[in-house]
DNA sequence: CTCTTGACCGACG
DNA sequence: CCGTCGGCCAAGA
């Protein structure tokens, strides 16, 4: 028994768990829920609506591959914002992300 | 209920 | 290393 709809809300919780200087994936924010590693599609598509875009920090979220992704307001805009945070990026992609990684199993 | 879309992931060549 | 293919999941029309 296992309700849905509530997805979304676990993926804007998990994004605000997320500290300052840190970040996640797609992935990791969808196995942490239980959907699998291979479900990072619908965390995307929950953030891409973000109903929540001020309260919910999504831009701490990449790909697994360290890259930035997608952006509501752009790719760049992210960057910036990660740059901010203290990640290093360089070309569209966070170096060392494994090192900024945080496990949100358990936070949940 | 069925089809399409999307800020993804992993494997293969 | 880069490009391509298939697979997985949820939400909307």
């Amino acid at each position: 028994m296992k309700k849905i709809g509530s997805f979304r809300k676990q993926v804007y919780k998990l994004c605000q768990k997320v500290p300052k200087g840190k970040v996640t994936t797609y992935g990791e924010i969808a196995a942490a829920m239980g959907v699998g590693p291979l479900g990072g599609r619908a965390v995307g598509n929950a953030l891409n609506k973000n109903p929540y875009a001020p309260v919910v920090p999504c831009h701490r979220v990449v790909k697994s591959t360290g890259v930035i992704g997608g952006f509501a307001h752009g790719t760049s805009a992210k960057e910036e914002l990660l740059k901010a945070e203290g990640l290093p990026i360089a070309d569209h992609k966070i170096e060392d992300l494994k090192k900024y990684l945080i496990c949100l199993k358990g936070c949940l």
